[in-house]
DNA sequence: CTGATTGTAGCGAATAAATAGCGAACTTGG
DNA sequence: CCAAGTTCGCTATTTATTCGCTACAATCAG
């Protein structure tokens, strides 16, 4: 995870200027910053430094880039080891797969927040109080996903996602609920659940 | 937090209002103040900023606008933003809470591996096939822990553990399924469960 | 030592997408 | 009713992404 010298610059850049204005820079702001030319220079930086998981930032949007803060402060407590399956009833699988996990696999570079979840509205999908949702901020979905959006501006709940003609249907997953019927135009899609994270006391 | 130039100058001038009168803005007032001559541009910022979760607003309410405070987002990569919680039918509560989360809170300094779970032995548990449970390298459990354990040196199952005299009933969370009796000599505890972690394709 | 390979650094142009804006017509809460 | 908020269709601008290309340095195999 070599650093070189000209991506500590475009690092010290990014910082100063957020810290300063609040907002990040847009690429081309970038390259003047930087005294380069080609803002395809300044994408390539960024792509890399991303990659290299100093930076985060959200696919095609703007001024999106957030400098995170050096990783190396506290060591790996966020990968672990994966050993093999477990099943019941049958020995633990010692594959050699994946062999490691960790949350950077479940929010790859999209720009991803965290919600506590109140309430049973998605216990048959085994999503229950007090479970973690990691939602990935976005505004569109596709059939069948589990989302996160807000009806009429003010209402936030945890569905799937279904289209039926102008409506859109949210379904939440507990027979004792009903779904909301909703027209496109009064639903906010707000991200989208890549998945979820419990914690047991 | 992927925020624009000119959205940073909304949220000025509506924080810096709101604070001045005591009320929020109405929209002709906002639009005066940036230099803007269509209420739609205003509604529109208005609806982008409450979409990333700067702003709260009442649906056709006047002077409903709420500048909710920064989240400090201090997010490494396996740190996520803790937004608040939801629940079907509430609004997100906007909570001043930990304020962020990752597998490091679970963990703690403890040795802990990942095992990925075949069949639906703990179903009811709403642990199901695919989901990656975080186990604690240990050998003693506590009544009523799910742990990970060998029968008789070879049978590894996913099960809430009981003593019951002499013996240890190995409670598998679904109905379907019988509980393992088996005497205390012949049960190795390899680990105990300290949450899990799903990822949705 | 030499040549092949790889990674970093850079350019300009074309494209694609999000953001920002307009006026007019429509809806809603008080 | 009426003023404030909302929605619609439509531009324009800003910003990000992708492509093909050059150049330089470090590394590695033969």
């Amino acid at each position: 995870m070599a650093i070189t010298r000209r991506q500590k610059e475009v690092i010290d850049f990014l910082s100063n200027f957020t810290q300063k204005n609040g907002y990040s820079p847009s690429y081309e702001e970038i390259a003047s910053g930087l005294g380069l030319s080609s803002l395809a220079t300044v994408h390539k930086h960024v792509t890399n430094l991303q990659n290299k998981g100093l930076l985060q930032r959200a696919h095609n949007r703007s001024r999106s880039i957030d400098v995170l803060p050096p990783r190396s402060s506290k060591k790996g407590f966020d990968r672990l080891p994966l050993m093999g399956r477990i099943a019941a009833g049958q020995p633990i699988e010692a594959v050699e797969m994946a062999e490691s996990i960790s949350l950077g696999d479940i929010i790859g570079n999209r720009e991803v927040f965290a919600l506590e979840v109140r309430g049973d509205s998605m216990r048959d999908e085994h999503i229950v109080s007090g479970d973690y949702v990691l939602v990935e901020r976005t505004n569109t979905a596709r059939e069948g996903e589990i989302i996160v959006a807000l009806v009429d501006g003010y209402d936030a709940t945890l569905k799937r996602f279904y289209r039926e003609g102008a409506n859109i249907r949210l379904q939440p997953s507990n027979k004792d609920m009903a779904p909301i019927y909703a027209p496109a135009a009064s639903v906010a899609i707000q991200g989208k659940v890549l998945g979820i994270l419990r914690k047991y006391a």
